[in-house]
DNA sequence: GGTTTGCGTGAATAGATATTCAACCATAGA
DNA sequence: TCTATGGTTGAATATCTATTCACGCAAACC
């Protein structure tokens, strides 16, 4: 019944018109507008543009994908000062960032939910840093990149990769993805490291380090590192990854446990009390050393979850982070668990 | 059946406890946070956090209104490149800024969207001036303050009222609220012009000036305006204002366009070709004159709708206004007619 | 030319959200 | 203490929105 020529989609034919194209953006900005900011519903911009509801309502989804609407949630700082508060003094924060992500039963979740909320607060308050240390391989600081976007006041000459790769191909992508996508972001040059993370032999390590002039240069500027954004783990293997595959075995897990590891920052190794714990596994991880790390001004982790709180506490007990993001069940364990 | 005691509502009782406000805050931003950034359902959400789905809705409009949640839609200066730099050439405008609001039927929806429209663009590019002339009775430009809200760079130190009351009581008290707020946003001084837009006689003008200090102060002001928003209007009553309120009557309106007048830049006539036309009726308008306008830099107008065609053209010809927010059908008129 | 593939569309409908309504609680005033 | 008032809540439901499905168009490939 209805006529079909409307504006065209936006064909992604090789020839495919650029007015086509302008039409059909246009079209996403006043669907979004009348429904945004005239509130009318979908079915009354149908009516009005003579389309169908659907198609409004898949005009809407595009223009949240395209950025044409645009939804931020504040997060106030200030809604969990306390906690905040409490935790910067007792464990000698620069800055804790804790918010409520309601995720008590899916751990996974909640360290999305985590990166997203730094992102959050890293975008008004901006970093810069003329090297910035980047921890790819963890998955609530590759979920922060992907939610920064618009960041207020980013610079950075390079951003280097502080841990070489852990896990199977598709997650080595999915890293350097993300750190050339904060290399955009900061407008700085990314450095990978694009070697195994873990390997069997401190020989096989300093082999493959020798033969990769790449490899070398990132590693030399882990010396430099201003601002690092490290991951803080259990001393387990975790789903995603698998004992062997550029990581640790179960068997040097529990030589680590054995040793009084309770937790690890970029795969180094920490006991109860935040210790460094010299071992022969150190000599198997190409990455960034507690001491290189130590170096930076700031060091901001972002952890949260049960599986994770004695990490955590050995880890901002020692200084290996100075920031941390973190939810409020984990925040408030820290708290009650700060003297034990 | 389930509990009734959940975070409290933040009550405007005298002795609203504090927590309660705090409480009910985290409850809206949790919610907000699951529902935009876990794209949870609201049925999902009142499972998880016990509560109704009902709740959660209502949770949400609160989010919404209290800026928790702030949904921007993106309006590209670039959609509607072309009619805007035609019609910046054209008419020697400074910026025109065009855009597609559907309101055909509706004048009256499609000022206020203008209003919306200049504000969007107001934000990203920020108005600073010394003194900023206001007409605060103007709907579109009421509209843009509303929607002015985190405005990147404004900065002044008066919004000052280029024109008195007009309409009935109830008009008077939105137009001091807009200044007002105006002002805020950019950080001025608001100075009001609490008399009469219109009057019977010169002398009773001269009388009013003469007794309130604080209009002699706004009115010395104009001579002072940097930046203006100013009102385009037809040469006729319309709806919302009558005859003889504080406005122009029917007749007044006759003489004027028996005078030659298309239309009114502050209720200072003007004909066909944006001349100024000299006449009685100026010396009952308390208000900035057309040569004080001119004084300004920055000289901007919203308008559109076919009942505003001439006006706007004879406004844009003459120069009074040099930044025009307007529609497509709008544009594409003028554009059209430009040398008739 | 015919066929295939991919994509965009609207009608129908499943699904999610806003609103209505009655119940309930807290406070203020008799 | 009792009642009146204002305001919040959840269940039910009206309303609005997303998704499914079948169709049709266009480019691409026989």
């Amino acid at each position: 019944m209805a006529s079909r020529k409307m504006a065209k989609p936006a064909r992604a034919t090789s020839s495919g018109s650029f007015t086509d194209d302008l039409e059909f953006q246009r079209l996403i900005s006043k669907v979004a507008w009348m429904y945004h900011v005239s509130n009318l519903s979908q079915s009354e911009i149908a009516e009005k543009l003579v389309i169908s509801q659907a198609r409004v309502s898949r005009l809407l989804e595009q223009a949240k994908l395209n950025g044409t609407v645009r939804t931020e949630v504040v997060v106030p700082r200030g809604l969990y000062t306390d906690l905040e508060s409490q935790l910067e003094s007792t464990y000698n924060l620069k800055e804790a960032h804790v918010f409520d992500v309601n995720h008590t039963d899916d751990e996974s979740e909640l360290i999305d939910d985590l990166g997203q909320l730094l992102a959050l607060r890293l975008i008004n308050s901006g970093i810069s840093a003329n090297v910035i240390g980047f921890t790819s391989w963890s998955r609530s600081l590759r979920s922060t990149v992907t939610a920064l976007d618009n960041l207020k006041n980013g610079e950075a000459r390079y951003v280097v990769e502080m841990l070489g790769d852990v896990g199977d191909p598709s997650a080595q992508h999915e890293a350097a993805l993300s750190t050339q996508r904060l290399a955009e972001i900061v407008h700085a040059q990314p450095m990978f490291l694009r070697v195994p993370g873990v390997v069997e032999s401190k020989s096989l390590r300093d082999s493959l380090i020798k033969n990769d002039p790449h490899v070398q240069d990132a590693l030399r500027q882990l010396d430099r590192v201003e601002l690092a954004l490290v991951g803080i783990g259990t001393c387990e293997i975790v789903p995603p990854l698998t004992g062997g595959d550029n990581f640790f075995t179960e068997k040097q897990f529990a030589q680590a446990r054995k040793e009084g590891a309770v937790g690890q920052v970029n795969l180094r190794f920490i006991d109860k009390n935040g210790n460094a714990i010299k071992s022969s596994l150190d000599d198997l991880v190409v990455g960034i050393t507690l001491q290189q790390l130590k170096q930076a001004d700031v060091i901001i982790g972002v952890a949260g979850g049960p599986s994770k709180f004695q990490a955590i506490r050995a880890a901002i007990r020692g200084g290996w982070v100075n920031t941390l993001a973190t939810d409020v069940d984990t925040a408030k364990w820290l708290l009650v668990n700060s003297e034990v």
